[in-house]
DNA sequence: TATGAATGAGCTTTCATTCAT
DNA sequence: TATGAATGAAAGCTCATTCAT
């Protein structure tokens, strides 16, 4: 497929992705200019098309390599292995934005290419991301123990809510912490405080104490 | 400022603005051509460039238009007056739900405008919505009843998951209902009902019983 | 359809299709530089595109103003009212050549336009030609004599030889006389009396002595 | 010169050279592709340049080729020795048509060659043109029986007429049974029958009876 | 006030050719 | 001898913006 590139140095395919990745992440596909990215990466033009064929084949390598990547790094944090999804969701959720904030390019790329791309692109990128994420994705789900909700409650919603708070929940400290991301690798600990802070209260509407 | 453009009778001003809206909304601030928009709008190159300098002052005039226009159909709807935070804001994401669906193009350029811009854009639009959103807004969280919230529950962030998590569910349903609007203009009983059931578990977990 | 351009000065108009017919008559469709053209015509890169829209409306309305002109031309020379149909088509012959001489890049340009373009373009310009020519062309066919054949001789055969053979000898001349075309025309007289001596050979094996 | 080539094995040379043909007859030469050739061929781009120098090179080596080799597939087909020049000439013709079809690629090629070239080209294809078919050509001309004609007519007029002719009308068929060589192919008596009509009409005017 | 012709930098992509290996 | 990665000029076309009218 994209042997010519991948046959290249590390340290020289390193370089060009970091490229790609900063024009990507900071225009989106379309005001991304290939321009650009051979100016920051030190290559010609001619080259750029020689390993990828075209904008769109560049795109898609970069978006596979930013999931892959990603994926990756998810594996190395093992959930706990616990019946109480609250902690196994709101431990995810810590990782994640971990992983956002050390990558904040990849996810920042990410998310454009899903919200921002043309049509043809943008169902590409998601075709590659369901692939590739129901290949990693974690079994969150198995084993939850339902008893622990009180009568009343239906599980299945209140899972909802908890999932749905989260992401908003993680969105927000991204974005409080754009610019500023040394300060939140500093205060991991409070963040998870925090975190529990609001799973108790969830909890105890949710939970039969 | 715009006064040039200000003074055009309401019914040509119409038309400009949702020629501007219109190409705004489908391709973002970098995609949209001044030449599409001249067409649709049936006015000269030239005066549109003489109405707003630039496309940068286009886009933030009718990125203003939008904001006001809405927070103005906000204003239409009166909140029940109560102590019940959870009611009120309940309230507030219908009615936020369905301005959205009513006005699909205006708040689709604004999501844009804010996920889908450069950067300089960006800023400027996000600095636009507190503004005029905090002058607007309106004042949601006097007399709340604070006593009802159960001793260990801090209210402050009980309404932080509340906020976070409503907000999270409109856009849920804004995706779910993308290009089936009509689906959801004829559901707000249920959905009423289904914002309803998810208040009714956090409040169990929030307040005192 | 072109009016932008049409509604350029006379002189104008012909600075630029003289330099589009000197670009496409040396290089053909294909390698025509748009660079190259408006270079030579002294206007901008955009505004090319805006008369024309692209290289290929370019291209159909460049023949279709070189066939118009020599159409024009054509009309221009009534042919002698006779049932010698020797002779209609040899004068044609030579206004046809004499034409050609005065229209050398136009000529050059519709000869490349039918063998040396893309598919798409040669069908367009094949439809183009057959359209005007069929709506210009003078009846040369009607009230030929056929009582002059000797019997013997198919008539269609034999128009057939003629026709060819002209064309062949046409050709001829102007290979031979390319880039020496002042000789030529200085040389009408001398041409006209070949071509009789010809005919005189031809006539004399079709028609009945 | 090209001893770099032509030391390769029969096979190899084979392969290269139908790659080139193959390429050259379909796109011209500006519009071939050295990348498309050295992919048909299966060698690398390196070789091809060490190999012919630069694509012009490479090109005026294979017009040669293609000359010599169709000049030598003529020189197997002995003309019939006669005084008459008409039949000698048909016969030729019919020769010619049935190695214009035989060779479709190398005949489309060389058309290309002169009609379609960037001037350089063309003028150095003209020359090689001329130096070859002169050194091969066969004595068509020796032994002519110009008794034959009748006194009044220019007998090397007539031979011009003859010639021109053929030309005109070989050209024709080539371009009526473009895609349908099969037909063609099938339908050599046919054919021969046809040229013998026309010979027989012109023969008449130029022979004494 | 209003027009739209005109500009030229910018875009993605292809190409013949070179050269380190 | 043979490779194919690398180059950068050139292609057609679009764009926001200006300015003479």
């Amino acid at each position: 497929m994209y042997s010519n590139f991948e046959n290249l140095s590390e340290d020289k395919k390193r370089t060009i992705l970091e490229a790609c990745i900063h024009e990507f992440a900071e225009k989106g596909y379309e005001n991304s200019s290939t321009n650009t990215i051979v100016k920051e990466a030190g290559i010609s033009k001619g080259i750029l098309f020689h390993y990828f064929k075209n904008k769109k084949g560049l795109f898609l390598y970069v978006v596979d390599y930013c999931i892959r990547t990603i994926v990756e790094e998810y594996n190395k944090y093992p959930l706990v292995e616990t019946g109480d999804i609250f902690q196994r969701l709101s431990e995810l959720s810590v990782i994640k934005l971990k992983l956002t904030h050390a990558n904040l390019e990849m996810s920042k790329m990410l998310m454009g290419a899903i919200g921002n791309s043309p049509e043809d692109i943008r169902s590409e990128v998601e075709s590659r991301y369901s692939e590739l994420s129901s290949e990693y994705m974690p079994a969150i789900f198995q084993k939850v123990d339902y008893s622990k909700f009180r009568s009343g409650v239906n599980p299945l919603k209140a899972i909802e809510i908890l999932m749905l708070f989260l992401e908003a929940l993680g969105d927000k400290y991204i974005k409080n912490y754009q610019g500023k991301e040394q300060d939140l690798l500093q205060n991991y600990d409070k963040l998870t405080e925090e975190y529990n802070e609001y799973m108790e209260i969830l909890k105890h509407g949710m939970y039969s104490s």
